[in-house]
DNA sequence: TTTCAATCGGACAATAAGAGTCTTATAATC
DNA sequence: GATTATAAGACTCTTATTGTCCGATTGAAA
């Protein structure tokens, strides 16, 4: 019943590029300090998120990441989605296959009311907006601080 | 992000434990069918929750498990939790030692309004009430269902 | 056109967790 | 003491997590 660390890092990225100015690239290093990951593992991340659209790569000399406009409106919900697949906090909440409990089961209404209220925090949580918030309130970052490759 | 099976046997089995008379014993078996999985591997899931004190076990020629009367309003989440330890979205949820970026980071307390959520969905679905929705709305049982061993 | 600096993508690996089984105790009753 | 319960621990099998490494591609600039 945790997030896992990709999804993490994958949230810490995109608000990070949300806080940058449009159409601006940002390097697999840059973003790897960023969100305080390996620059490896983040790899993975940000193909995952290129292929879900929210993220364009451009490979080459001044290649690097870059956030579309459209998306600096995406919320939490999809950056963990895109990541994770379809939030559900119990196996009995797949659209798919309906639980053959389903029926008279009262705690699948809770799973449900539980996941449903999760899931509305994510979705309100945009990404430029917080990208704002974390402007205003970051210190500014020291040189020579912590660093992961 | 999701629920183990184990939980999720914990709280098919205690909904149904709350729905017998009170200082009723049910055994192991009977338990496993009303929860429809595995008997051994519900053995450990009784064995926690009876850690736990949730649930009281009793050895022997007539013993079983039986929920102590204070229990029957237990919630959701105490059974979730005696299962799964506390609940935490993300790692950075730790109560224990803090997450260097808590400061600034505005995914953070969206984290903490995610989870508060769900846990209060959680806590407030007590075992009786749930037994109650259940024995309005259960159909009876066939003879020769399917039955796990 | 060569070089350089990026990302891509696949292979690999170490560890942990999940889900369950099996066997041997141990306890309580008859 | 025989029978019928659960307790507890060892064991297994599979999958997910969290990475790492490296060669292949790509694109721009010298």
């Amino acid at each position: 019943m945790q997030l896992t660390r990709a999804a993490d890092y994958a949230v810490r990225v995109m608000i990070h590029l949300a806080g940058l100015p449009p159409e601006t690239r940002a390097s697999r290093a840059e973003l790897a300090i960023a969100a305080e990951c390996p620059e490896q593992f983040l790899s993975k991340v940000l193909q995952s998120l290129a292929r879900a659209g929210l993220v364009l790569s451009h490979r080459g000399n001044t290649g690097g990441f870059e956030l579309p406009n459209i998306h600096r409106r995406a919320t939490m919900l999809d950056v963990v989605e895109a990541i994770e697949g379809p939030m559900r906090l119990n196996i009995c909440l797949n659209a798919d296959r309906a639980c053959s409990r389903e029926e008279w089961c009262p705690a699948h209404q809770v799973w449900v009311k539980a996941q449903t209220a999760a899931v509305q925090v994510l979705r309100g949580a945009i990404l430029s907006e917080l990208a704002e918030k974390a402007a205003a309130r970051k210190p500014i970052p020291l040189a020579g601080a912590p660093h992961w490759n």
